[in-house]
DNA sequence: GCTACAGTTTCGGCATGCCGAAATCTGTCG
DNA sequence: CGACAGATTTCGGCATGCCGAAACTGTAGC
């Protein structure tokens, strides 16, 4: 697989993004705000991707991966997954740390580095927020998760998976205790972590996953 | 000090490699067959870089880096040596096969990183290839070397320095049993090697460095 | 069924980095 | 000293990725 620029990658990273954890296909403005850019920029860069076979695409409509742009999207997601690991659990990065770092080596290293990376690393398969590492092979282990906001009041699960966006956001929930593996049950704009109230930041519902 | 583009930072690179063993400022012309691009896009690009202070420059002349140019150029490299130090420490590559991966991550890494890195592989003062991986303050061992084309007939020294250039050559002096710390003398078209005269493919008359 | 409006696309424009052709300069040789 | 060769610069052009303003769609609500 010929590697593509590192806007591609980011535009079908985002897009893959998009639906890992939920269903919907994306539209143009989401997109532009997730990147950052003017609708009118994404809707140019979506003609040259559908063009290239890697998205699919009719006028007005939302925008989907093809299986080429897909198994594109994943790879870059497992060398950003990979590389977090890396530098967390061998250069000494504490999880709030990495994400920056990842963002910019995710479209510089090659297949051959990330090879021994991951076989350093003992090929594992989550990072350290808790999202599944594709395999090199392009398949990812799915689980059932509950979006915290989208939890009902009263759910109890383990913290599976919290977003990598905000370090502010990581840097808080480690000093409330909570973690990836952590039991809580869900309140109303708080969650319980064994006996104590934790009030969590307004962007934490949209940034934590439950087990069902 | 602000990171520049990677195209900023590949002109500073060139122009400082070519000060580095020699003494002479380069010509455009010879930056741009060292860049692989037009004589016009190097006029263009070394004038930015004059603007920006990072370059001197008269019309019709020889460029030179200012200090604030050096000192980013000097960066560059030391993250560039670093990184294929630590590819062969650590990462199970050999000395001809880091050149590429290095040349993308010199412009990827971060500080924190660098430092990280060099941390881990105790401060190391030279790469795999023999150079001088300069200091996080700038500065730069400088040993007294002859290049193996311009040293006389008879001149015996041992092996400094071999250009990570071309990862063919690195290959065939490998084969051949000459490595950094060889001792060899010089013959005409070829080295002495112990006793064995060893014929050397063209391109290592000027990619070889032998103490003086 | 029609209309308004939010979302999407088109269009002209801008910056960057590159090129080739043509103009210009410099140093050297006769 | 003057003209030539080779190096350097200027100039017009091209591709990419971005933007804002203006034109266009499709659908939700009346």
């Amino acid at each position: 697989m010929k590697p593509s620029k590192p806007v591609v990658e980011d535009y079908l990273k985002t897009i893959y993004a998009h639906t890992e954890w939920q269903a919907d296909a994306i539209t143009p403005s989401a997109l532009a705000v997730r990147l950052g850019l003017a609708p009118s920029t994404v809707t140019e860069m979506v003609k040259k991707l559908a063009a290239a076979g890697l998205v699919s695409h009719v006028r007005y409509g939302a925008i989907s991966l093809t299986e080429t742009g897909r198994a594109k999207a994943v790879a870059v997601v497992r060398r950003h997954r990979l590389v977090e690991t890396w530098l967390v659990r061998e250069m000494g990065y504490s999880w709030d740390e990495v994400h920056d770092e990842a963002e910019v080596l995710e479209h510089a290293i090659s297949d051959r580095l990330l090879a021994s990376i991951d076989e350093r690393l003992g090929h594992p398969d989550r990072d350290p927020h808790g999202d599944p590492i594709p395999a090199a092979n392009g398949s990812v282990r799915r689980e059932r998760a509950v979006l915290l906001e989208e939890a009902e009041r009263g759910h109890t699960g383990t913290v599976l998976r919290i977003s990598d966006r905000s370090s502010a956001l990581l840097r808080d929930l480690e000093a409330s205790g909570i973690d990836v593996g952590s039991t809580v049950s869900v309140d109303e704009g708080a969650v319980l972590l064994g006996s104590t109230r934790v009030e969590l930041p307004a962007d934490a519902g949209t940034a934590i996953w439950l087990s069902a």
